[in-house]
Order: structure tokens, then sequence, then C-alpha cells
DNA sequence: TGCCATAAACTACAACATGTAGAATAAAAA
DNA sequence: TTTTTATTCTACATGTTGTAGTTTATGGCA
């Protein structure tokens, strides 16, 4: 994984339809999957797509005048580079410090601590 | 929980004097504790401290002429807040999917996994 | 009691990020 | 060749952040 940079929440709903996709996409899709929920003029999304090649997240190649948006890391890996970011500023990377406060901040149930625990034993023994 | 705002970096650094001595300080005490890893001239810190006011952080109560500031929520709310905020943006909500993103990209070692695993059955039983 | 040191408040400003989109350009279609 | 249209450039307001000088208020001291 290069050097990542860090998304905007507007870029980051670009990249959701990309990523969810699974392939590349034209400007075109892009902006037809996003036209339901968002109000955003094509030069708009135009400009999210360009910051994020400029990022680094996606690259853009020409088939005659209509560009293809392929994403360079994948949504997993981008979740691993924020989740580590982020673990390291707000919880100096302790995970234990996170997996407390989500306990303390009631932010997980039982169930979701059962299904951790599940996954925490079969991950242990591996 | 109030409605808490993030703080940035540079106020996090400030924050975390505050949380770290328990107690409420003047800025002389901060400015001394920061002294030693930042250069931040008095009135840099003491910017910091009133932004941390207006987002609610800390709040600041007049002696003579000094003033003592003191945190309005502690590291730990704040650290709730903060993961919260992340799990939403970044995992849509799912600790699996944290978790998940830990274990890719191999930022929790085994030990880490071992001790979890114990923090687990103990608050599961509760 | 009036001056002075000093703590705090106010003001400033550059750099960057973000959302937003019009204007210009290039290239395909008619 | 003219027209349509996708892409690239350029622009700009707003907000955040780091950084700190200037002004004001106030308690201590002469």
């Amino acid at each position: 994984m290069r050097k990542v940079q860090k998304i905007s929440e507007s870029e980051r709903e670009v990249m959701q339809v990309i990523w969810d996709s699974g392939q590349s996409l034209t400007s075109a899709e892009i902006l037809q999957a996003l036209n339901e929920k968002k109000n955003w003029k094509p030069t708009t999304v135009l400009t999210f797509l360009a910051r994020l090649a400029e990022k680094g997240i996606i690259s853009s190649s020409k088939n005659g005048k209509i560009n293809q948006y392929i994403p360079l890391i994948s949504e997993n890996e981008y979740k691993q580079f924020e989740t580590y970011s982020f673990l390291n500023t707000v919880h100096k990377g302790s995970v234990k410090s996170f997996i407390a406060a989500l306990y303390e901040g009631d932010n997980i149930n039982s169930e979701e601590i059962e299904e951790l625990k599940k996954w925490f034993s079969q991950k242990a023994g591996e």
C-alpha cells in the first residue's frame, strides 16, 4: 500500500460508487449512480474525481474522449489506512483503548460482543 | 455527553496535558508541561485554549487575573465521541469491519488478540 | 495611589481543505 | 464543418489550523 492520502466526505461518496461497482466506470455512470442521493452538477463530480486522482486513489485512462475511472486501492486497503491512522492519533495505537471506548460508549451490543468473541477465538487459534 | 466538537492535532496535545494532570491547570502550568516537546509561543497556546473553550471541551474560570482551565469532558468521553464518529464514517457503524481492517492491515498482533480475548470473556460475563 | 509587569483577550493572516461550479478546450458526432 | 458534449482549467467563498503580534485588564509593588 503506497502513500495514501485522506479523502473528504464527498470524495468518499464518489469512491463508494466506484468501489461498489467492482470495475472501472465512466463519469456518466458515476453521475448516474450518484444522481438519486446527491444534487451535484456534473462538473462538481468531475472535480472530485480529479482530486481523487491527485490523491492517488484512482486513475483515469482516456478511451476516445471518455474517461474510465478505476480505483488504485481497494475499499479494504483504504479502510485499513484510515483505521491505522485513527488508532494512532486517537488511541495512541492501542486496540484495547479503542475497544474500551466502544464498550464504555455503548457503541457495541451484546450480540456484537458475542460475534467478536467468536472471531477472536478463531483468529487466535490460527 | 453534550454535543462535542472535533479538535485538531495541536489542541489534542494541549488536552493531553490537562487530562493527564487530573485536575485544573493554569496556562503557566500548561505552558511548562508543553515546553519540552513543543516550541509554541505562549500566545499560541492561549489561542488553542480559547478554541478548546469555544468547542466546549474545557472551561476557564478566572481567579484574580489567572485562569484555571478545566476539562468539561474526560479523555474517555472524548475518545468515545471520536471512536463513534470514526466507526460511522469509515466503517458504516460496523465494529466487525473495523476489526477486520485491523487484522488484514496487520495492525494487531497475537498478544493483543490474546489480551482482547480475555477482556471479552470478562466483559461478556458481566 | 499610581506605575509596572504580566496574564489574558483580541486581532490578524497565510496556508490548506472543501464544496461548488462556470468557462475554456478538445474531440467525437452529425 | 459545425455542433454537441466530456473533460480540464480556473475561480471563489467558507472553514480550519498553525502561528503569533497587539491591546487590554489587573494584581503587586514602590
